[in-house]
DNA sequence: AATGCCCATTGCAGAGTATGCAATCAGCAT
DNA sequence: ATGCTGATTGCATACTCTGCAATGGGCATT
């Protein structure tokens, strides 16, 4: 919608792959060096990329303090988190919070295992759609057709043998994720790490986010994790609960 | 540089607070609705904002997903990230990995204790500059003019009794670190934790990053901790080495 | 030390884009 | 139904951004 600002934020995900100099910005954007320079330039003052010694840019520090900050402002993370914890004192494994939003999930809050050989993950990360446990619940709960749409486009990248192979099987395990109000992954994504999931609704009974337990073989057999599911389903409607109990929305801030 | 992308940036911090809906931002931005809107809209296609279900906007995910990738990019957390786990492991508690960039410092890698008792922090968050051990590091390493200058503009909160309190005393203290090739943070920023740092050094010997571990009192007593301190700067001196060593620039990109 | 190359930077005039206005539309509460 | 609040659109104007070409700075080579 606006040509400038459009090729300020391509600037963005390019940066992303690396450092890059002026040059290159240029040509990867397809303008005139001086044009790139301006763009680079206020990008700078407000701290969104940064120069380093030998004259690159990458991306800023503010960058980071900013999805930080947001973040943190997530009313169902602040509401969550507390659960989160609980249930990780309960069986310490990790726990995850995920959410959705368009054409991406990702982990919002994560309280570690207790155990010594654990997980990767990390917040802020987006999450295998086609895999995940969380993922699984978040995007049954979208409408039939976006859902389908979703579906169609994605990857279907074989992380593991039991990973979901195509649109028509993710359909129909959405569906039945839909249908009994949980999900898991059993090495779909890692061979070796299970996860079992629950959703988190908001007031009209969207799925507003999802949370998980994962823990790797060597720790808890599938099964084993599996007992854990209706304590963690019942963290969810608890955290669902204070969720639509309270929508804290920290008082409007006006403008003067 | 460029009014219209300063203006689309500079909704990004207004938006970091919680959300906001077109007026708010209009007005906070002093332009006429209209132009709001053709902003909000392009930093919506890009993913930067996401628009939730009340129209109001927030930030979105594809800024995580940035903030995120940036930091994987980081060549001296790749390097040293092997190096923090080994520490993590001898001696269990939390390694932190922090860098410095326009007036901040912060967090680009933690590995967490393993001590029930936890500090908490977070990848990302802005380090406070007069008290941290990594900051004292990174800062002690500026140039004169550029040190005082920092200095200078920097607040100096009370965090506790044992807070840097003033620019003099902060200006002392760095000056001591540079000295002693270390740092600490003994209960300036939360009385009960206490942090010994070491500082990571790039090709001219420049601090490029500061690690550090952190417990807290009921763990390890600060007299305890400093014993770790021959270990700390054994660590970052690997880390150092290897990073000079192998500046893995991943091979410049080339545009088509 | 001098030269040449590469890349960043700047001034400027033209072109195109962003802006603000005012009108319209949508949703919600009265 | 009516009136409010707040989002959205079309359009002419003015201003901002753009690309060019020239300048400048840093670095390596001779």
């Amino acid at each position: 919608m606006s040509q400038t600002v459009d090729r300020a934020l391509s600037i963005l995900p390019l940066l992303a792959e690396g450092p890059a100099n002026l040059e290159q910005v240029a040509q990867r954007l397809d303008v005139h060096k001086s044009t790139a320079l301006r763009l680079l330039r206020t990008l700078h003052e407000h701290g969104i990329v940064h120069r380093q010694a030998d004259q690159r840019y990458r991306l800023g520090a503010r960058l980071f303090a900013l999805a930080q900050e947001a973040m943190e402002n997530l009313d169902v993370r602040e509401i969550a988190h507390p659960h989160l914890v609980e249930l990780n004192a309960a069986c310490g494994h990790t726990v995850h919070l995920a959410v959705y939003e368009e054409d991406e999930v990702l982990y919002i809050d994560k309280v570690e295992s207790r155990y010594p050989v654990r997980m990767y993950s990390r917040i802020g990360k987006p999450v295998a759609l086609t895999v995940a446990a969380v993922a699984k619940l978040l995007l049954a709960d979208l409408p039939e057709p976006e859902r389908r749409a979703v579906a169609e486009r994605l990857d279907y990248p074989r992380y593991t043998s039991r990973s979901t192979p195509d649109a028509a099987a993710f359909l129909a395990e959405l569906a039945t994720v839909r249908e009994q109000g949980w999900a898991t992954d059993l090495g779909g994504h890692e061979e070796s790490i299970n996860c079992v999931a629950a959703p988190i609704r908001g007031a009209e009974g969207r799925v507003v986010a999802a949370m998980s337990v994962s823990a790797p073989n060597v720790v808890v057999s599938a099964d084993e994790l599996l007992t854990l599911l209706p304590r963690v389903r019942r963290t969810a409607e608890a955290i669902s609960a204070d969720y639509v109990g309270k929508p804290i929305r920290p008082a409007e801030r006006d403008t003067p």
